[in-house]
DNA sequence: CACGGATCCTGATGGC
DNA sequence: TGCCATCAGGATCCGT
């Protein structure tokens, strides 16, 4: 479910009321992707001091020491409020505090909650530190983002899914970059010129940003931590249009399997 | 090293 | 209504 703006709307939608809470109970549900590395009774009595994210990772900083990494793979959804009903079955972590209750809602489990000591501690380091730059920050260099298109002999579909070069881009989002950059999905990330990758590094932020303004995109149960669910998917040039007339020029959109996930593009809007 | 494929898990959907 | 196959927003690991 979750790509950038998806973790993003869930992070602003709970960062601000979560802020300073004392943590008082956690409770574990079935294992995620990941074990949570510590002990959840230490947890107790810490402070959670901010929410951050990087990638598709939200970040909850704890005082006096530590960091929860909350990933929320496929479908995982978190809701944050004063009073939850009794956990259900896909609820597999919980954290309750002095502001209310965090909770983890994830049915296929490829989503995880890790502790780590310090953001560049071993275990962080593991899952944060091959990750590429936050596209829509100050570190998405054109100039950088050109080089390492020029380098990847893969697909570039698959170049912006794998996220060693720009991070957040995940299936939906990715089909509709290179849409708004007319470039076909199957071409080879070296093979771009200098231009079209120009064009794909803006896209990239427009659509990212674009999502995040529309609370993200809702496909089946997506929705942030107030249970408001997101619009992008009403608006989307290709993703799930397979068949169905490109919004421009009305060429009936394709769709590709590219390593096990399906492209959608339009065959004449994305010439090469 | 770089790439392609299998894999983790559960639920929804569509065809017969 | 039931059964089966297919597909789903991610990312790691393993073999070539």
């Amino acid at each position: 479910m979750p790509e950038l703006p998806e973790v993003e709307v869930t992070r602003l939608s709970f960062a601000d009321r979560i802020a300073g809470a004392q943590i008082q109970a956690v409770r574990l549900g079935k294992p995620l992707r990941w074990p949570l590395g510590c002990n959840p009774q230490g947890l107790v009595g810490h402070r959670i001091e901010a929410v951050r994210r990087r990638g598709k990772y939200l970040l909850i900083d704890l005082a006096p020491q530590g960091l929860l990494l909350m990933h929320l793979g496929m479908s995982g959804s978190v809701v944050f409020d004063d009073f939850l009903p009794p956990p259900g079955r896909h609820d597999h972590f919980e954290l309750q505090t002095s502001h209310g209750t965090l909770r983890l809602n994830d049915p296929r489990r490829f989503g995880a909650v890790v502790y780590a000591t310090h953001e560049d501690d071993a275990v962080a380091r593991k899952l944060l530190g091959r990750l590429g730059v936050e596209p829509l920050g100050e570190g998405f260099d054109l100039a950088d983002f050109q080089r390492a298109l020029k380098a990847r002999q893969t697909a570039i579909k698959q170049v912006l899914l794998a996220g060693e070069v720009v991070v957040g881009v995940g299936n939906i989002y990715a089909s509709e970059a290179l849409f708004m950059a007319g470039i076909r999905p199957t071409v080879r990330a070296c093979q771009i010129s200098r231009a079209r990758a120009a064009r794909l590094h803006a896209a990239i932020r427009e659509v990212l940003a674009e999502a995040v303004r529309q609370g993200g995109s809702t496909l089946r149960d997506f929705s942030n931590a107030l249970g408001e669910t997101g619009h992008f998917q009403l608006g989307a040039q290709v993703y799930d249009r397979q068949g169905l007339p490109c919004r421009v020029c009305e060429a009936p959109i394709k769709r590709v399997v590219q390593q096990q996930r399906s492209t959608y593009y339009c065959p004449r809007c994305q010439t090469f």
